[in-house]
DNA sequence: CGCACTCGCAACCTTAAAGTTGCATATTGA
DNA sequence: TCAATATGCAACTTTAAGGTTGCGAGTGCG
């Protein structure tokens, strides 16, 4: 069965907890890119954009291939599902935790 | 319809974006508690307890109510369902950018 | 070949996150 | 009532995140 791991899990979430990591991710998810590409219509630099997408790299939810003089960057399916299966089970747990409160209550 | 508003998500994903928060949001899944009774098994302060429940309020993760002389801490369902649709959105238009990409290789 | 383009590496700055310590405040049980 | 309990408030330290700038290196078009 899947076991996410927590730290893993807070790295990933991580990833995502960041707002311009965020429009990246949105940008991507038009299909894969250059650095440069991706950083057309933000505000910060080039080096910015590339730090944000070696963090997001490093967990996971992105991948780079190098392609003649420039690197292309893709989404990572899997990991995002996991991201979603992590909190579907936290939900689960909760939905749990609710359930035998009301039990409880008595209401 | 639910259109997520990309920095409400990044401030959500931030707060599941910690190794102790997570570990907080997986016993707050088991109910509702206090704040000395959360930091039981961890090995911070109660003070650094404080501020990671309040940066996960912010975020409208979790609420608290005061009873007596403590504060109970619960999870709030309703964000956890937001991050859960916000990440069925991303993976959706990530499937989709997939489906256009195959349709172009034509492999 | 030479120049423009795309990227990596490294140093640096600024700010905020994570955590601690100390003290004040309110509540409750004996 | 009084002390123990449970929390809040504030200042402080340390570390890392987000961002910039400068420079060097590989690649490809004209």
């Amino acid at each position: 069965m899947f076991a996410p791991h927590p730290l893993d899990s807070a790295r990933l979430f991580a990833a995502l907890g960041d707002r311009n990591r965020l429009r990246l991710v949105a940008r991507l998810c038009k299909g894969p890119a250059s650095i440069t590409a991706l950083g057309e219509g933000f505000h910060i630099t080039r080096q910015a954009v590339t730090k944000h997408l070696r963090v997001m790299r490093k967990s996971g939810l992105v991948r780079s291939t190098r392609r003649g003089r420039h690197t292309i960057w893709q989404l990572n399916e899997h990991r995002l599902q996991d991201v979603r299966r992590y909190l579907d089970l936290i939900s689960k747990q909760w939905d749990d935790a609710l359930a035998r409160l009301r039990t409880f209550v008595e209401r």
